[in-house]
DNA sequence: GAACTTTCCAGATTTACTCC
DNA sequence: GGAGTAAATCTGGAAAGTTC
């Protein structure tokens, strides 16, 4: 099976999996009462953006957590730190040096607009104080404007938390799979898409806003482990 | 050292239960 | 059904830990 059959197989999949949880989901909908397995993997798709068959969602991101042994995080623990904070202080804001993937669209705002003057430390450091915070809280609600409004799947993988669980397996191989990384472009992304401002040249390339893996090989076997986690995924 | 994930904690919110 | 209470869960925020 080439890439180009290996992709049509994985968004089928991903067509069985909305089918089975009842569609897909925006952060802006979500919280964490819903009934979210304790681990799986997320992915997210751009937003009305489509593959080059014309109907269905382009892939824009994959993701997971728990990789480390001992790990508690659960998978909504993880989702909610990439849709930031609903109130408080910093409401529909949020904390990118918590969630990479916030860094990432806020760096590309920042490129897209000319914002570097407005938020010269975005992403500087793991931690920042109150004042920085609160200068850099209208980019932070961009990036939650952006993030939330993202349509997004997930399977069930409650193996337990270590660098080699199926997560972290499932995660690294559809990222490898999707990439276009150093291949030919399959599905390339479309010209308006925010990722083509983020000075990653792994996110430019890959099409994702992934910087790990998308250099990598895909094993052709977690085709079938997608599906077997399909099976295992309830809808929330 | 940079990039990214996880942990911890105090306070807020929701749920479940009991009693009237 | 409504009020009161306890338990469970979620929240934002900060910082430490892990991996490469």
């Amino acid at each position: 099976m080439d890439r180009d059959a290996r992709l049509d197989r994985l968004y089928s999949l991903f067509d069985d999996l909305e089918r089975h949880v009842g569609g897909k989901r925006r952060l802006r909908d979500c919280d964490g009462y819903m009934d979210w397995p304790d681990r799986g993997v997320y992915f997210f798709f751009a937003n009305g953006e489509y593959r080059a068959n014309g109907d269905q969602l382009r892939l824009t991101r994959v993701g997971t957590h728990a990789v480390s042994e001992g790990s508690g995080t659960t998978l909504w623990n993880r989702l909610r730190t990439h849709r930031g904070a609903l109130s408080g202080t910093y409401e529909d804001g949020g904390n990118h040096r918590g969630s990479v993937f916030r860094e990432r669209v806020g760096e590309a705002l920042v490129e897209r607009h000319g914002l570097h003057d407005e938020y010269p430390q975005w992403g500087h450091g793991s931690s920042a104080g109150r004042d920085l915070r609160l200068e850099e809280l209208d980019l932070e609600r961009r990036v939650s404007d952006y993030i939330r409004d993202l349509p997004f799947l997930w399977v069930n993988v409650d193996d337990e938390p270590s660098p080699d669980s199926d997560r972290a397996y499932l995660e690294r191989n559809v990222i490898a799979l999707v990439s276009n990384y150093g291949e030919d472009p399959i599905d390339p992304r479309d010209a308006r898409w925010l990722g083509h401002d983020t000075s990653s040249e792994k996110i430019r390339r890959s099409g994702l806003w992934n910087v790990d893996h998308v250099d990598e090989a895909c094993d052709p076997a977690v085709l079938d482990r997608v599906s077997e986690a399909i099976v295992e995924t309830d809808s929330p």
